[in-house]
DNA sequence: GCCGACAGAATTGTTGACAATATTGTCCGA
DNA sequence: TCGGACAATATTGTCAACAATTCTGTCGGC
């Protein structure tokens, strides 16, 4: 998946250059069910209709964008049972990729997870929800890294890059960061004494919870 | 998702006519790693090849081709690795499916379970394996379907569709059936027991084993 | 004043041609 | 005979124009 958007230099394949519009899309920068006009993006990325009409498609497959027939596309407004279901498949896929990483990961890599552990503690002391927000994706990124279970990586970014939008609505609720913290810790200890079955509660636990933080 | 290939009368959509594309692959009738040339292919469906060109870009997300820059596709192969960590990420999501199913299924629903599995109790006495083979898809398929978990559904259809090829070859395989067939009745007692938690471990047990299975 | 039909505008779907790129085969030299 | 450079070929990537479809606004009839 090459949502690098590195158009510098070489200019050469437009069409990747254009994984842009997926980033303006997870930035939030479109509206929630705002048209996707071809013609009107092809101009604002300086590209031909082809390339946005591919990357549409491609977008779609990810489930980010809606298609109709004759009718265009819309960026797709992911409803509160929806992320619900969505978040229930992160949870059993987390859980899956945490307790490979509890067997998989190096002492590095363990260390690193510490590491973040602390640093997220120092988050939340110091009431920064947005750092916390950072970091704890971090940490899931890092967890799903060390599985090293590919497909279930891969179907993971799928399902959070739908949930850009509800996940900030999260974070900056009062008293959230701290349960959220507590259970990441649990998470993290689980990983280090390399006990997948723990890590695998742990994660299912965490992703309980947030589903219920989800409800309202 | 619409995978539905219905030509018949308007022949509206012909880029949907070529998700017959996916349909070759799935039957097995391009060979493991062919090429596919879009002009080819193009001719060989009477579309045109910017249709072929959507319906790839639609397929490789799906995982069922490859593209590679400027040298064009080819159907996927999966190796056993993959064919296991696919397998894995089925065990979870089939093992949420079927704890949904076990809260959420009408007794009309709890009825076709029971049904599908004396069929698959005689198939395997009669030493049919390729109707037990297709029962044992309409189970789980069931399954999925009672869940209600649409997200999990696409998902899970997704990845089965990456293992057709390693499918056949499980189905054959002596005593295979034998065992598959007792943990599936397992399955099956769970979910009509109302048992989410029992359903699950059914679930992950039985493709637990289908993993090792895999590896021969 | 309301409803259906019709024309106009906007947008996507499709087509064919052209440019960029990678592979393959060939030729020359050592 | 072997190795490297170069041309020929095949294939994908990109582009602009055309056709088909859907939506919008207006008009005429009831």
């Amino acid at each position: 998946m090459p949502t690098e958007a590195r158009p510098g230099t070489g200019e050469q394949a437009k069409q990747h250059a254009l994984a842009q519009l997926r980033q303006a899309i997870l930035h939030g920068e479109m509206a929630p069910a705002q048209r996707l006009v071809e013609n009107e993006l092809a101009e604002q990325f300086g590209v031909t209709r082809a390339s946005i009409r591919a990357a549409l498609i491609d977008l779609e497959a990810q489930g980010l964008v809606e298609r109709i027939r004759n009718r265009g596309s819309r960026v797709r407004v992911v409803t509160v049972e929806e992320a619900v279901a969505i978040t229930e498949c992160r949870m059993v896929l987390e859980g899956l990729c945490a307790a490979k990483a509890a067997v998989a990961a190096s002492d590095e890599q363990l260390a690193e997870l510490t590491e973040l552990g602390t640093a997220m503690t120092k988050a939340v002391a110091d009431g920064e929800p947005v750092t916390y927000s950072e970091l704890n994706q971090e940490l899931h990124a890092k967890v799903r890294e060390f599985s090293g279970q590919r497909t279930a990586v891969d179907l993971l970014e799928r399902l959070n890059a739908q949930l850009v939008r509800h996940r900030f609505q999260l974070a900056l609720r009062p008293g959230r960061p701290q349960q959220s913290l507590s259970e990441h810790l649990v998470m993290i200890e689980a990983i280090r004494a390399r006990d997948p079955q723990a890590a695998e509660t742990a994660v299912r636990a965490h992703l309980t919870s947030v589903i219920e933080a989800l409800r309202d």
